[in-house]
DNA sequence: CGATCTTACGGGATTCGTAAACATA
DNA sequence: TATGTTTACGAATCCCGTAAGATCG
């Protein structure tokens, strides 16, 4: 048979202490109980660990050879313990999540830090990426959880819903669009539209809900940032269609937004996670921090 | 409360197998009780360690970050452990001994050969050393054991013997002594003697025989080395008592040895060890095997 | 004789295996 | 429905503490 835990911190203590009585003390166990605990580990290891007589208590040669080799396992595991017992209290470890580039320009940095001035032992990984590269990332386990929109729902992936992100268009202040009150589709479809990338989110309900409403699209160009179609927009080439929480626009001069009602452009931003998967402790304090923040 | 090693054990199978059922089989334990191993490692650490439902069983984030550390830790535990039992079986392991110069250079190689052709893997460590040194380093257990004679018996000692040795007079090749069938005492202080160092055994026990006999030593001069002395006699300064057992001083022409029968010329040379204290099973099996060759 | 380890034994906790219930693809 | 995990429960085992015994200084 092969030793226990209990038996081994039985012999450390012996060992430490060179006496049966005191080590029984400051473990918390009667003397008989760590006798028995010593004849087992050794008729378990098949070597005499002591040399024991009624006045004194010493190691054998093979004794004192294994005491440092077994103090070390014992702070090992005890290492191992402590560190998963932080990992497990949620204040300590790291949040690998994955984010639409908009929600990480907008609202998530308030969130990361608000939580981590609670928990400042807490690090983020923190990816933020097209949505095909979200959800991707989520079903490959680069990422405890992402966050984003999710249409249409995804088989094997839960989605809780943080906030609604409204979508708004992006035009020169001098443009027409700037006198109406109401902003429909069909009067967006009568200009030539910046694009995003058809990996955004952004792109699929753009597509999705003009499709739906039967209008074409003018394209104007395509491109990879909300950056750069800001400045598409400034230079004139069209307007743009960019989530309300976007704010990289306000950094050009003239160019104005105007929310859209239109309900196909309300989209439900939340969390992204594999279904049955349990999130460690922080991300799932994080995430719930997340879900009470919005409401 | 801590997790035990059976529990880590159970993690780290249920972990390799992706499966309870493969795991308990490998284990050769009821799945149920796997259940039950897994749930309370979980519930030690505070950590969820795996994903489950009926059709998979994956780890958690935190779970496939603590399977390596966990598994290190058992792989240090078995080698230990492994260890332990090799040195116990007395097949594998370090002898070390001090011994007296004289048995060093006879008897000793012999045994040690013997013995290291059964056990390969048993290294010695041997201290040739004066007889105060010998007793001065099994009390201070920087060595198991000590092979000498121990003359008078020294108190928390113990002394196996393992064979007699006598004492011979060695003399140059035309001395007086050649003629005589029968060496006394009384004869050997007639003549001048070349002394060994007042720390070596055999000074103690010529010692001791002289005054016990009432007899004066001639000296002719004190040396620390068996060659020295039998340079010195050849150079005719002396004649030289020294053990049966030293065979240095054949390599100098011209001299020749004769045994004394005196009884306080014939010493008992065995093992000295610390009385209560367990040797090292390859230590005593050494012992042993000199116990057993001797008789 | 006193301090300390060992042995003996009864009670309590832990752990196992069998059988039945439960959940998911 | 079939496969695989969880729950329930009785039985065996292990472990502890008390009390008595043994041993060495």
């Amino acid at each position: 048979m092969s030793p226990s835990l209990r038996q081994i911190r039985a012999f450390i203590a012996v060992a430490r202490c060179g006496s049966f009585t005191r080590a029984a003390l400051q473990l918390h166990l009667s003397q008989p109980a760590l006798t028995v605990q010593i004849r087992q580990i050794e008729s378990a290891l098949g070597v005499k660990l002591f040399d024991r007589n009624t006045r004194a208590v010493r190691l054998t040669r093979l004794g004192r050879e294994l005491l440092p080799k077994l103090e070390r396992l014992q702070l090992d595991f005890e290492a191992i313990i402590a560190d998963s017992k932080g990992l497990a209290g949620g204040h300590r470890g790291v949040v690998r999540l994955a984010c639409l580039p908009s929600v990480a320009a907008s609202v998530l940095p308030a969130a990361v830090k608000s939580f981590n001035k609670m928990f400042p032992h807490v690090n983020f990984h923190l990816k933020d990426v097209s949505w095909h590269r979200v959800v991707a990332m989520v079903r490959s386990d680069e990422v405890d959880f992402g966050i984003g929109d999710i249409i249409p729902t995804e088989p094997g992936l839960d989605f809780i819903e943080i906030f609604e992100d409204k979508m708004q268009v992006i035009y020169p202040a001098r443009h027409p669009i700037d006198r109406l009150s109401n902003v429909s589709l069909r009067t967006l479809s009568q200009y030539p539209l910046v694009m995003m990338d058809s990996e955004t989110s952004a792109r699929s309900m753009i597509d999705a809900a003009f499709a739906a409403a039967g209008c074409q699209i003018i394209r104007a160009c395509e491109v990879m940032y909300v950056s750069t179609a800001a400045a598409m927009v400034q230079a004139g080439l069209g307007i743009a269609i960019l989530p309300a929480s976007s704010p990289e626009w306000r950094a050009y001069q003239g160019l104005k937004a105007k929310p859209i009602r239109e309900s196909a452009f309300i989209r439900p931003v939340g969390i992204i996670k594999k279904s049955g998967q349990t999130l460690p402790p922080v991300s799932a304090a994080f995430a719930e921090s997340l879900k009470t923040k919005a409401s």
